[in-house]
Order: structure tokens, then C-alpha cells, then sequence
RNA sequence: CGGGGAGUGGCGCAGUGGUAGCGCACCUGCUUUGGGGGCAGGCGGUCGGGGGUUCAAAUCCCCCCUCCCCGACCA
């Protein structure tokens, strides 16, 4: 599986040195000036002179560890509900992520462009997405009227772009990405930057003359993905997703595992499989024995004949289990859904949910959507709570395959306030399809393997889709192939979220003092602390941590230097919450012996150096 | 959008009708110096905004704004 440690691979073009936790790695980071989201090289700066103000006390509206920590190590602050300011710490952490994302992707051979962000409606009216998106996108109007949104993603922008560039199969394919800020109204922005309305993401769109051409670039810019967070120190696992709506076929989410992650996924603790929750299936009965269509099932010799009981005001499961002193898994529960106009059920154990994606795609080409309260209103005679299988306003039932054993259940009696028990399938209800219908959880079977799958929660740091030609139509992105026939271009869309993967890895290192950045990400390579102590010796101790601040900047390594006039015990704290990963003490104890202290941020562990060898020895380190 | 909570100095909080406070941070001085030390003295607040009640409003009433949390198809 993924580790969570930092790749072998440097992380700029200007490094000389790939050795893992190698101080070098920090050296000379960053690209080219005039770039959205590039902070420079790495320069070394004194503390005293760094725009940072730690907090001692914890803000009150951070809830999670990211959050909390980056706020307090002056990495962000808060300007409106999920909007952010960078500041200069917080920078070049966000640098380093670009960094590693760019030189990734032009190694994966995508070319960098920068698009607009205020985009015109009418660019988004032509794919309809302008109604899809609705109150998501931030809308303005210029000072004529015209339409404008602050582009929340750049389908339209990208191929539309290349519609008018690119005509010929000769020109094919081309892999175009931006680094830029997206931006999205979302219903509750929350958790800092996990779910922010302003968020850095790169986006790249390649355009093909046919699928296989397409695969083979998604084929890659997968690999290039696993690198960058590899390379960003993230635990992380690739899942199938399920084809949404925005058209495509194949894709997959990158999720950084997190406890407090907003999306489940479902991995095989035996093979390779993973998928997201809307994707995941488990190896139901389908996979053995199906039992036929409209088929009668023999009711078990001994069952009892069924009878209605009281359940007064128990409209759910839970309840009634409770009630009646049995498990939620001895009840059948029975969900309507809209099937093209028409009244589903489907049937699944008490204990279990369905799986709206699964149920959508058991019923393709037909439309199918689970009830909402709306639609419960315009159905008075539907007894919420109560529905049994066999409602006779039903016109398709459809069940899952553990409906299929042999047992009776206890269901609605479609009569409020009243359930029955012994309701046997072939004696007391039918099923007319059968279908995965449940939503996978922890201990189900594999689908491919057959062992047992486990269910965690993960950000999505990363999202590649193989898109096909909906955009590529919609905005006239055609190319003539060798015969002289036109073809509209074949799409792909990779994004990753570059500001989310800063809290994601903060997510993954910190401790209860504070950040541990990852070698490839952090701010600066060294916290270095002087300590001059009182008395004769002090003047000494500050010439020498001088010295090799003076020294280390020399040799080209990124080194924050601690010269405030404070107490140890602040710097220390400072230093841990900050969490560069290398921290040297030059202090009067160590100068006395002509050594300074390192000590690893992410271990604890320390090592001393002679005084003079120090810089030499830290900067090859 | 529904429910809940909260807006008082940079951060964390107290203050329920009568002169706006505490801790941290910040400034000055002294002291201390290997894990957020101590003493003394300071700076800093339209108490989210508007309207109202009252002799008097951070406090009571009305409206608005902002922020946070939970939920927003599982019967």
C-alpha cells in the first residue's frame, strides 16, 4: 500500500541532491517569477523580520487539527466564510505543493497555461452548465450588464480555447494545464480549506483524436498524480468513481485517508480494489444464483402465516425493532423511488441502505430518483414508515440479493401505525428485479476477491475523469482526420486540489505540539534557534549562531533563523508549532562544548555537530 | 434552505440597566534564561450594524448583517 513517507525525488528543478530528508531538497524551490501561486526561492529570513504571529490559544472556530494548526502557526487567517488569506509561511507551503504539481505534470508532458478566471456566462450557457451549476457559481455583471461567474472549474474556457487553435488530427493530442484560483459558493463552506469558496486547483484538459489515445494520457497523468502525492507526504488511495452526470465514463478520485474526511470509499483488504461509496459494490448473491425475473421463491414449510402488530408512531426502523425485541436486520425495509413517473420500492435488510447511485444504475436507461419529502406529500396514500413490498400503488419492486433468503421478515403493513411479521418473499410479496442495491459497509465481501472490504473516510485531493466528447461538441473543438472527415476531439479533465492537499497534509502530520511538514513541503529546511543566555558568554553564543546563519544561507539551505530576544521556552514552542523539519540550537551550554544541537521535528531524535563543521555537515546533511 | 449557537481589544473569554474588564499577545523598565518565567508600568475596544424603550443600554425590544456547528432522500 501507499506510504506516507516522501518519495526519493526532489522537489524543484534547481536541486542537486535526492536523498530523503536531504536539507538540500529545500534549496532553491519554486519557479519562475509572475506565476499565479509561486512565492520564489526559498530565500532564509530572520524571525524577527518574518511577518508571523503565532496564537497561544486555539481560535474557536477551527474544528479540526488542520485548521486549528494553521491558524495558530500564522500559515492563513480568515477573511470571510471559507475564504482565506496566505500568509508568507502558509506561502510557501502552498508553493511547494505547486511546485511538485507543475514539475510533475510537465514531466507528464502537459503544457502550462493560465486562464481566466471571470468567465462570461454566455461561454457557459453554450454547455447548459451555466443552469447546472445555479447559485454554486459566484455571478457578477460588468458595468454594460453582461453576465460574468468566477470560474468554479474550465471545461468551457479550455475547449473553447483549443476550438480555435487546433483543427487537424496532426494537431493532436495536446495536454493543457493552469494553476489557478476556482471558486465555488458552496452550501456550507467548512473545516478551513477542506471545503473552502476560494481554493487553489490545478486543472488540466488533454484533447484526443479517439478513446484510445485519451487512455493512454489518462494512463499517465494517473501515474503523475500517485507521484505529486507521494511526493506531498499523503497516505492516500485511487478509487473508482462512479460516472456522474457531467457525462464520461472512467474515472477516479485520489483520496488522502483522514479521519475527518468528508467522503467514504471502500477499499479490499485482499487486492487492489477501492472504489467511493457511490461506486463500491459488494459481491452479492447476483454473483452465484439469480433468482429469475418475476420468479416465485418457495416459502419456507414452517413459516407462520403473517400478522399485523401495533406500532404506534414508530416510522422507523430503529423503533420499531426496539418495539418489538429484534435486530434492525430482521426487518425489511422498503424505499420509494421514482421510476420514470412511476412508483418503485426497493427492498433492502433493516440494517442496511440503499445505495441511490446503484439503484439509479440497476434501472438505466430508465430515470430512477429515491423519493423526497416533496414527493411523499404528493402521495398521501403513501404511508411513510409503513410501506410494505407488497403496496399495491407499486409498479416496480425492486430488491436487493440479501432479500433473497429464505426467512421471513417483519415489514410495513402499508397502514400507518402497523407493521406484519412473517411476511415470506413468493407467499406474501414479489420482487420483479433483483439488484446490488446496498451501500457497501466494513466486513462486506469483495466483489473481485471475495475478501473482506473495509469502509474509511478520505479528502479528495485529486479527481481524473475520462470525459469523451460532450464538451468537445457542445463548443465546437473538431478535428479533420487523414481521410477529410471531421471529428469532434475526445476529452480528458485531471484536477487536484492544491490549497486542500495543505490541510490534508497537515491532517496527516502533526503532533499535539504542533505541524510536522514533510521535507518537500515545508517552509524552510532549518528552524534555527540561538539561546544566548545571560552573561559573559552571551555575545559569543550570538556570534556564532550569526556565523552559521551567515554560513547556511551560503550554502544555499533554507533556514529560518530564531533571533527574537525570547525566552527558550518560547522558541522551542514556536519552533514546534511551526514545524520545520530540522530545528539547531546554538545555546551556551553547546558553545561552551563547541557544538550545536539538531534535533528532528517529525521524531524527536537530535545529533550534535562541532561548531565549526556545522554548516558543512547540516547543509550536506 | 431547516435547526442550534455565537458576535465585547490581535487571540481566548467574563460582564444581564448605572464609569467596559480579565488572561494571552503587544510596548517600556527591571529581573530571569535549555521548554510558553517573575515584578512594575503602559498602549489598544464605534461592545457586529441600524432603529426603539429608558434619566441611563454591551445588557431590554424590533429589524438587518456576519460567523460557527448539525441536518438537508434511508422512511
Amino acid at each position: 500500500m501507499l506510504g506516507s513517507g516522501c518519495e526519493c525525488r526532489t522537489a524543484g528543478a534547481s536541486n542537486t541532491s535526492g536523498k530523503v530528508g536531504n536539507i538540500s531538497d529545500l534549496q532553491g524551490r519554486g519557479s519562475g517569477p509572475g506565476r499565479p501561486g509561486d512565492a520564489g526561492s526559498l530565500r532564509p529570513m530572520r524571525m524577527s523580520a518574518l511577518f508571523l504571529r503565532t496564537l497561544r490559544d486555539d481560535p474557536a472556530d477551527a474544528e479540526i487539527d488542520s485548521h486549528r494548526l494553521l491558524l495558530r502557526a500564522g500559515c492563513i487567517r480568515r477573511v470571510a466564510s471559507g475564504i482565506y488569506s496566505w500568509l508568507p509561511l502558509g506561502r510557501r507551503v502552498l508553493a511547494a505543493v505547486e511546485g511538485i504539481v507543475r514539475d510533475e505534470m510537465d514531466a507528464a508532458g502537459a503544457q502550462e497555461v493560465l486562464l481566466p478566471i471571470a468567465q462570461p456566462l454566455d461561454l457557459w450557457a453554450r454547455t447548459g452548465r451555466d443552469a447546472t451549476y445555479g447559485p454554486l457559481m459566484f455571478r457578477l455583471a460588468d458595468r454594460k450588464e453582461a453576465g460574468f461567474c468566477l470560474s468554479p472549474t474550465a471545461e468551457e474556457a479550455i475547449t473553447a480555447l483549443v476550438a480555435g487553435e487546433y483543427s487537424s488530427y496532426r494537431d493532436l493530442p495536446v495536454n493543457l494545464y493552469q494553476i489557478n484560483w476556482k471558486y465555488r459558493d458552496e452550501l456550507r463552506p467548512r473545516f478551513g480549506l477542506l471545503r473552502a469558496r476560494e481554493f487553489l486547483m490545478k486543472d488540466a484538459y488533454s484533447f484526443h483524436a479517439d478513446t484510445d489515445d485519451l487512455r493512454r494520457t489518462y494512463a499517465e497523468m494517473y501515474a503523475a498524480y500517485q507521484r505529486v502525492f507521494t511526493r506531498c507526504g499523503l497516505t492516500f488511495r485511487s478509487v473508482e468513481a462512479q460516472a456522474g452526470e457531467i457525462g464520461g465514463d472512467v474515472n477516479h478520485e485520489f483520496m488522502a485517508v483522514a479521519a475527518i474526511g468528508e467522503d467514504d470509499f471502500v477499499w479490499c483488504t485482499g487486492c487492489d480494489y477501492a472504489a467511493n461509496v457511490e461506486a463500491a459494490r459488494r459481491h452479492g448473491r447476483l454473483h452465484q444464483e439469480v433468482p429469475a425475473v418475476d420468479a416465485p421463491v418457495d416459502a419456507p414449510v414452517d413459516a407462520p402465516e403473517r400478522d399485523r402488530v401495533h406500532t404506534p408512531d414508530l416510522p422507523g426502523i430503529a423503533g420499531v425493532a426496539a418495539h418489538l425485541g429484534i435486530e434492525p436486520s430482521e426487518l425489511l425495509k422498503c424505499i420509494a423511488f421514482d421510476v420514470d413517473g412511476e412508483l418503485g420500492l426497493a427492498l433492502v435488510p433493516g440494517d442496511r441502505e440503499v445505495n441511490p447511485y446503484a439503484l439509479t444504475q440497476a434501472l438505466a436507461p430508465r430515470s430512477a430518483r429515491l423519493y423526497t419529502d416533496d414527493d411523499f406529500v404528493a402521495r398521501p396514500d403513501l404511508p411513510k414508515g409503513y410501506i410494505g413490498p407488497d403496496f399495491t400503488g407499486a409498479a416496480l419492486v425492486v430488491a436487493d440479493p440479501l432479500v433473497g433468503e429464505e426467512r421471513p421478515w417483519v415489514t410495513g403493513a402499508n397502514e400507518v401505525d402497523h407493521h406484519v411479521r412473517h411476511a415470506v418473499l413468493g407467499r406474501d410479496f414479489r420482487v420483479d428485479l433483483w439488484a446490488d442495491l446496498v451501500s457497501v459497509v466494513s466486513g462486506d465481501p469483495c466483489p473481485r476477491c471475495g475478501a473482506r472490504l473495509s469502509v474509511d473516510r478520505g479528502i479528495e485531493v485529486g479527481h481524473v475523469f475520462q470525459l469523451g466528447t460532450k464538451y468537445a461538441e457542445a463548443l465546437g473543438a473538431a478535428y479533420t482526420d487523414a481521410d477529410g472527415h471531421d471529428h469532434p476531439m475526445v476529452m480528458g479533465c485531471y484536477g487536484i486540489g492544491v490549497s486542500r492537499i495543505v490541510t490534508a497534509v497537515v491532517e496527516e502530520h502533526h503532533d499535539d505540539r504542533g505541524i510536522v511538514w514533510p521535507d518537500a513541503l515545508a517552509p524552510f529546511a532549518v528552524h534555527l534557534v540561538v539561546l544566548p543566555g545571560k552573561g559573559d558568554t552571551a555575545a559569543a553564543v550570538v556570534g556564532a549562531a550569526e556565523a552559521l546563519y551567515a554560513d547556511l544561507r551560503a550554502a544555499g539551505v533554507a533556514v529560518l533563523y530564531d533571533d527574537r530576544d525570547a525566552s527558550p521556552g518560547v522558541k522551542f514552542a514556536d519552533a514546534d508549532l511551526l514545524g520545520m523539519p530540522w530545528r539547531v540550537t546554538v545555546g551556551a551550554k553547546g558553545v561552551a562544548r563547541g557544538v550545536v544541537e539538531r534535533r528532528r521535528r517529525a521524531d524527536g531524535t537530535e545529533d550534535e555537530f562541532p561548531l565549526l563543521e556545522a554548516a558543512a555537515r547540516l547543509a550536506s546533511a
